[in-house]
DNA sequence: GTTAGCACTCAACAACATAGAGTGCTAACA
DNA sequence: TGTTAGCACTCTATGTTGTTGAGTGCTAAC
């Protein structure tokens, strides 16, 4: 039995109906709303027939019907009609999304909590992997006799810092030349390849010379590297579950923001996501605790490559044309913003 | 009417057991319990005076007794046996609480991570206030011909970025020069005053010279020290309250977090404290939405200076001299690692 | 001052009744 | 053959009532 014509309006109209109210609808309420001067009962018949195909559940007997996973899907790929952002709300977006002064991690930790503003759900962003971006300057920088910056920087434009005591004072034109040896050692290449034992134990073997300053400072080199390819994790509107039915109930509540704060598993999930605008809902989510759940989340691009994600979970029932189209919005934004450099921007 | 000796015990054993249980005590309960000799009829009649003089309340009539925010500051301040931190667990927080190569904002969120874990309930700490800190260093490295790392690092220890993209290509002998005309000026004056207007005006007619450079790169000085006087504050155990009874209701568990989670009140609230350990209970909070809270916070230094604070959030009934131990030897600990540099450690 | 005894109070729980929304089925209709 | 009215049935939500048990407060006796 395929989905005539008269079906799918009375599924999308469940489905709309539902995402506002969180109701079960029954054939009585549905026969008026619809006006296609069709009666109650032959709206049961339909509404039987979607669920036995699977598109419909009843909470209990005398409920009226709810929208299943498959019901979501179906509206997402072809029932739901596109939201389109009105220009003053994507203004209001693109002004508060980039202060020209941050840099990217609070650029993306504000765009977590606009679109956690935005859509009255839970949002999340990923800062960049760098694994594939290069280094592209080393500096070991001179602040007292036994302290050092070691600072590393990106061809993305990511710094790190990190403060080294060193065990014995050193002398500063060392300093400077091991900057120099270690930046042409290691520029252009990736993160990830530095970190590969070889090529560390190669160069630790070169600069014997330089005696015990390297061992000092090689430990430091590599763990700061690690941390630059550390994600971040943000998050907003933790609270905003309360004013969703759903997690009306202190025991969903519970699981809901215990999950999300499980930072380590929730960003691997993240990351294992794919590119682009990608919606899973309910039981499509491959983690069980994610199974009455759905996720968007979005891809921003920095230097034209995707390697951030942005994007809201909240309960099946959510509205995905409107989100969806919010979170998009938002990353093409960033995508963009993180392509040109201010000095561009300042000339366009 | 004073409180004898017997009223004294009384109370302590009610709150003690209310602290563990969460349940009202009754007269009978309470008196199996002492092994005084006294009977539940006169433990009655003792309660009664001490619900009278305002410790005790009763949620209704055929409840137990339930001790009041006065019953508690009485036990805070006389009542409660110190707790005495197990060396295995000192140990076991030391360890956990340094990693050699973290920096101070690290520590920070890191201490706030364990504090939770310990304590079982909501935990927070902020960053010092770099107020009365001095600069040490102004820092502009080149990048590429237009980008330049404008690096800033206070006399703490602490380090500060950010990226500049320039509007014009500049030269590099002028960088060098104007970090070293900036470092000159503003070392050893904080931070603060280096943002008071008059440093700034005249910085910027001596060094007309030097063009369009210095016009480019004050705005981002300027905003970067703004930026560092910023405090951070970091949140852990959120979802520990779902485990307190007194959250076992959606709608305080919703207060609670939301109270939490504005950020800028909460840490604003947080910086007015006074130094030391400061127990605040229940309505001796200024705040009408921490009423039915206590809040234990205390202090760690930085370079001998206190600054930054780490504490706990949770119900007035919460375990006083355990998790006051428990944070009093974590900020001691703190105190002493960021009064010491590594180098000196590694020595000890 | 202490205690036993007793009437009283109140929350918590369970058992039961009721209303209302909604379904499913059947039979009649177009 | 699809549509509809009608009706019995189901199930939740809500309200009512009764019961139990923990606990108090008071009184009178020790």
């Amino acid at each position: 039995m395929g989905l005539s014509e008269r079906k799918l309006k009375i599924l999308q109209a469940i489905i709309s109906d539902f995402i506002n109210s969180a109701e079960p609808i029954g054939s009585r309420t549905l026969s008026k709303k619809l006006e296609m001067g069709i009666s109650s009962a032959t709206i049961r018949n339909e509404m039987s027939d979607l669920e036995e195909m699977g598109y419909l559940t009843h909470p209990h007997t005398s409920a009226g019907r709810v929208p299943s996973d498959k019901a979501y899907r179906l509206y997402v790929n072809s029932l739901m009609e596109k939201y389109v952002l009105p220009d003053k709300e994507k203004q209001k977006i693109s002004d508060k999304l980039m202060s020209k002064f941050d840099e990217l991690d609070k650029v993306i930790a504000n765009a977590a909590g606009i679109l956690s503003e935005l859509t009255n759900l839970t949002s999340f962003a990923i800062t960049p992997r760098l694994n594939e971006n290069s280094l592209k300057y080393v500096n070991l920088l001179p602040v007292d006799d036994r302290t050092v910056i070691l600072m590393l920087v990106t061809e993305a434009g990511k710094i790190s810092n990190t403060t080294l005591n060193l065990k014995a004072p050193y002398a500063k034109d060392k300093l400077e030349f091991l900057s120099k040896v270690m930046t042409m050692n290691y520029k252009g290449k990736s993160l990830c390849n530095i970190l590969t034992l070889d090529i560390i134990k190669n160069f630790e073997t070169d600069i014997e010379a330089m005696g015990k300053l390297a061992e000092n400072i090689m430990p430091n080199f590599l763990h700061t590297l690690e941390n630059m390819l550390n994600v971040e994790l943000y998050m907003d509107g933790l609270t905003n579950i309360f004013s969703i039915p759903e997690y009306n109930d202190i025991g969903r509540a519970k699981l809901f923001l215990e999950m999300i704060n499980k930072k380590k598993e929730f960003t691997d999930i993240l990351i294992n996501r794919d590119s682009g605008v990608i919606i899973t809902i309910g039981n499509e989510n491959t983690d069980e605790v994610m199974r009455d759940c759905s996720l968007i989340t979005a891809t921003y691009c920095v230097d034209g490559k995707c390697v951030g994600k942005l994007g809201v979970i909240g309960p099946t029932r959510m509205n995905y044309g409107e989100v969806t189209s919010i979170i998009e919005y938002m990353t093409d934004n960033l995508s963009q913003s993180f392509r040109l450099t201010e000095g561009e921007k300042d000339e366009q």
